[in-house]
DNA sequence: CGAATGATTGAGCGCTTTCAAGGCTAGTGG
DNA sequence: CCACTAGCCTTGAAAGCGCTCAATCATTCG
């Protein structure tokens, strides 16, 4: 199954490199890298942890539209606009490269690989973005966990960060919750039932996929979107 | 409330204008213009009645992704990809301009101004995707059904295919159960308390808003999104 | 060690679904 | 012009999934 996925990212290696020359920034876990609606400056570029961008409502809903991993863009589908639409922040410790918007954009015209990756780094988040909209509008809380854990997985193993079937798994229940519509009670329970079905273990920040193939059925989860 | 939202669509017209140039094509409700995965040989512009992507799930499970109203492209986030995410389908009488990639794409590289549009577009169709994350992650059947008048309403005020507080609205309840993530029988029981509460009503194909106001402020409704 | 944060458990409620039936309306053909 | 049909809308009852509230246990970190 894994086997339709490259296992190289020649996007994840140039952005890091180009983002090594500029300025890097630590965050610690849960602060904000740039709040909604506020003009963004500058790209950014994880190095290290995790980021993810929300959205809130007045009354104080909030979701998680993405997840961002070592080595991608952050907000790269919102490059050219001019306000964030949603709240960029932390997961983990987080190890950010920021390079200015005019300086990525001349960089971007000069090199048409660059251009490229861009192209192809929204298209990948839109992807992403489109598979979640089914996960929140169609699956049960057991089907929308077991895929993100099947979607977080084949994502750092496309990048060269897991091994067997093991991955860095840094969410807390909460944070889960969120990235999934439900609270966070519930997501205990379902995590719970994983387990005893010997699908999945989240042990010390570590996802350890006992039965990969029963997962992703359960999951009913297709990896061919993530290319 | 209205008043951030511009009033005209110089996208919508250039496409239209450049569309009616080559081949149009009718379908009828249901019809599928392009199923999922299938490599997609031409870009597709609405002329007229609505069309709908949506994915879907081995056992059957199905998710509404996007809705394509008179003027957009279809799948314009998608430009540049190989293979559809999803299927595109008509959700009315349905007549389309299509364009070889090709040409569109020399089209494209000719015209500043029609590259900008195409990015232009591209962020809209993400920023509506978004905010659906949020809709049917968080928000209840009544707020997403509001939320999706509202919608619906505001991006035909802007192309000029609303008057005064109504606007076509020639979805069945089916459909928008589908377009909401909520069952057909829930949806009709919510679209009645929506007219019980005087908020809204659909008769005849078209929506009236009889308290924008209201509805809005139940939907949790924000407009900038819309831009 | 203490404090704070995260994980776990239980009980009860409510929104949404499911299943199943009946009514309405528009379009069709006689 | 009417009868017929098919699709759409409406209604009811019951079950279930996920939420809320609230408390306790475990782990991490200073």
């Amino acid at each position: 199954m894994l086997a339709t996925v490259g296992h190289t990212s020649c996007q994840a290696a140039t952005l890091r490199e180009l983002a090594l020359r500029h300025t890097t920034r630590t965050y610690h876990r849960g602060e904000t890298i740039r709040a909604e609606g506020q003009r963004s400056e500058s790209i950014y570029i994880v190095l290290d942890g995790w980021a993810e961008q929300h959205a809130q409502l007045r009354d104080g809903r909030s979701q998680v539209l993405a997840v961002y991993l070592p080595g991608q863009m952050c907000s790269a589908d919102s490059f050219g606009e001019e306000r964030l639409d949603g709240t960029l922040s932390a997961l983990t410790r987080l190890r950010l490269g920021e390079i200015e918007r005019d300086r990525f954009s001349a960089y971007i015209s000069l090199y048409h690989d660059a251009a490229f990756e861009l192209a192809a780094s929204q298209r990948l988040q839109s992807a992403i973005q489109r598979r979640w909209l089914m996960c929140l509008g169609q699956r049960s809380a057991l089907e929308r966990i077991a895929h993100l854990m099947c979607e977080l997985f084949v994502r750092q193993r496309v990048s060269g960060q897991a091994r067997e079937w093991s991955c860095p798994f840094p969410l807390t229940q909460q944070q889960i919750a969120k990235i999934c519509g439900l609270t966070q009670v519930h997501t205990n329970r379902v995590i719970q039932e994983l387990r005893r079905r010997d699908l999945a273990v989240i042990t010390r920040k570590q996802l350890r996929l006992i039965d990969f193939e029963a997962l992703s059925a359960t999951a009913l989860f297709d990896p061919s979107y993530l290319q």
